[in-house]
DNA sequence: TTGTAGGCGTTATCAT
DNA sequence: ATGATAACGCCTACAA
């Protein structure tokens, strides 16, 4: 590919020239002008992106971490962040990192070798005092999954405690007393999180949770097919299914309509998420919203804002948390 | 962030020593190796990729065109590519096109200024000589949804035409004959090819087709259930309806099911992709496979082979076809 | 084995 | 208004 000297000895200027018509800062004659366009549309001429970052010690990118492009959870949150960086001229660069440590910390730093000045992480291994390293180091790092409290104003972040409570609270008060709960095996602490706001919602309830009433499977429809599958097996009965997200809820209603059970008349099953999925399913399921596409949204401005010369100082001390709230739709009803 | 030669400095060698053992291209003497890895650490120490792409010319980076992350059936396709890219070592650098001629040329001439090596496009929109002049220009460049003969050994591509006669050749064995078609109101080529697909396949099974029977719909859930009520009001009556694609089908079973129509009782449905979507809906979608899994993983490792320096001359000089087939669930039945 | 020097493509600072 | 020149961070001959 043509460089700048190419375009330069093309219209018989000087490369500085041409670097003046490209970022048009400085008055250029028009003649010599309207001659240098010419010889950049002839040679095709593209700016190197690289040489550009080199000398201006800046790359305009922003780096996003998740842990898989296929989920539509997680191309919904790329989604979103795609679309503010792209108002703001921002590249994106995506990595995954497969829900290992390792694996996240290597697309960590193969962005920051990329010299992304922001960093949008979705980190569900990486052990915190390592993200707080991280984001003492990066300017423009922040968090889209989790609370820190040592970085709180760099985490965007969801409530799953009040998330677990949502859904338990609902089916207590759809009269429900015979719950099971579908979490998923992978061990990452929104799971966690979310089985203790059920706990404690329904211990406020009286209402009983064995061990044995919480099964846990790939957090997929095969997952929460096998799950409930294996409950059943155990022959544990019951009327109300909470599950760790809406694709296991729908391998839940799909084994369970294989059984002859109608949903929500015999059973009532709560998903998790909000993905498009659950509005397409059938019963359209009822399940709890994360509002992924504005917590990614925030996320993104937050990153971006940290890097902004101009930044506002302003800066709140606070972080950016959101809370869940249910969206009632249809597998769900009174006991 | 620190540079090699801070990490020269501390370690009290020159930045060329470090280089060396940052490619572990040639031999160091083991004391000084350790205590330029020591330095490198203590610094964290990351080489700026984009001083290493212009001294190198080399980014090992490939570009991936879409028209949006948002659609699970594009995040299939990203995130197959960015799989077989991490194999080879290769950074994926994600853009999208938005249906929009301008924005998709955008997108490639920002991936160009990346000095993408190899580059994976879904153009929905570009011109045929466009994309030609393109290939000619970027040695890794592949196509991944259409067949433009001028480079067809550039070209991965799915056979439309025969998609929309695999939908309809079943639903005239089903011994349908009442049939109406959603198609997409976007202007693309491959709902056109099936549209000339499903219109071959049942004028050979001398089964009419009026225009009215086509509705335009946006290729979503939404779209569908608009398209298909928009139908209904026109008086049409059908037994089989033949979908753009998967969301949209499952709009339509959302609307003929509130109608208290009965799937595949009353109307058999069939889709086209065959995203997890059609897996998990109820009933279960009876739909065109599009295998763009396979698809996306052979474009990607077509694309790294064309800028591999020991690329095999024995490239096949033709192009890279892929076919529909049925994949039989429960949505679709004998009328 | 290690150091020196030049250059990758661009921009910014001086001159002119 | 335009041209030299240095510098960005790194790699790679070439020397030592």
């Amino acid at each position: 590919m043509a460089t700048i000297k190419d375009v330069a000895k093309l219209a018989g200027v000087s490369p500085a020239t041409v670097s003046r018509v490209l970022s048009s800062t400085v008055v250029v004659s028009p003649k010599t002008k309207t001659r240098i366009e010419k010889a950049i549309a002839e040679l095709d001429f593209r700016p190197n992106a690289h040489a550009r970052a080199l000398v201006s010690k800046s790359t305009h990118t922003i780096g996003v971490v998740i842990s898989q492009l296929a989920d539509p959870f997680f191309a919904q949150m790329a989604s979103s962040i795609e679309d503010v960086a792209k108002k703001r001229k921002f590249q994106v660069l995506v990595s995954t990192g497969s829900l290992d440590a390792q694996k996240e910390l290597t697309a960590i730093k193969s962005l920051q070798a990329q010299r992304c000045e922001a960093m949008v992480v979705n980190s569900k291994a990486l052990a915190d005092d390592v993200l707080i390293d991280l984001a003492q180091r990066i300017p423009g790092f922040v968090l889209i999954n989790k609370f820190i409290p040592q970085i709180s104003q760099r985490c965007v972040w969801f409530d799953n405690v009040a998330g677990g409570k949502v859904m338990a609270d609902y089916m207590a008060s759809l009269g429900h007393a015979n719950i099971v709960v579908l979490s998923t095996k992978e061990r990452v602490y929104d799971a966690t999180h979310r089985l203790n706001g059920i706990r404690q919602s329904l211990s406020q309830h009286n209402i009983n949770l064995p061990d044995q009433h919480i099964a846990y499977g790939s957090p997929d429809y095969a997952g929460g097919r096998e799950a409930i599958e294996h409950l059943i097996e155990q022959g544990i009965t019951f009327t109300a299914v909470l599950c760790y997200n809406d694709a296991m809820a729908t391998g839940v209603i799909s084994a369970l309509t294989d059984l002859g059970r109608r949903i929500p008349d015999d059973v009532s099953i709560v998903g998790f998420d909000d993905v498009l999925l659950a509005k397409y399913c059938m019963p359209k399921l009822t399940t709890v919203k994360y509002p992924i596409d504005i917590m990614a949204r925030k996320a993104t401005e937050l990153a971006l804002s940290l890097i902004a010369k101009d930044r506002p100082l302003n800066q709140s001390d606070k972080d950016y948390q959101y809370k869940p709230f249910l969206v009632k739709r249809e597998s769900a009803a009174k006991c």
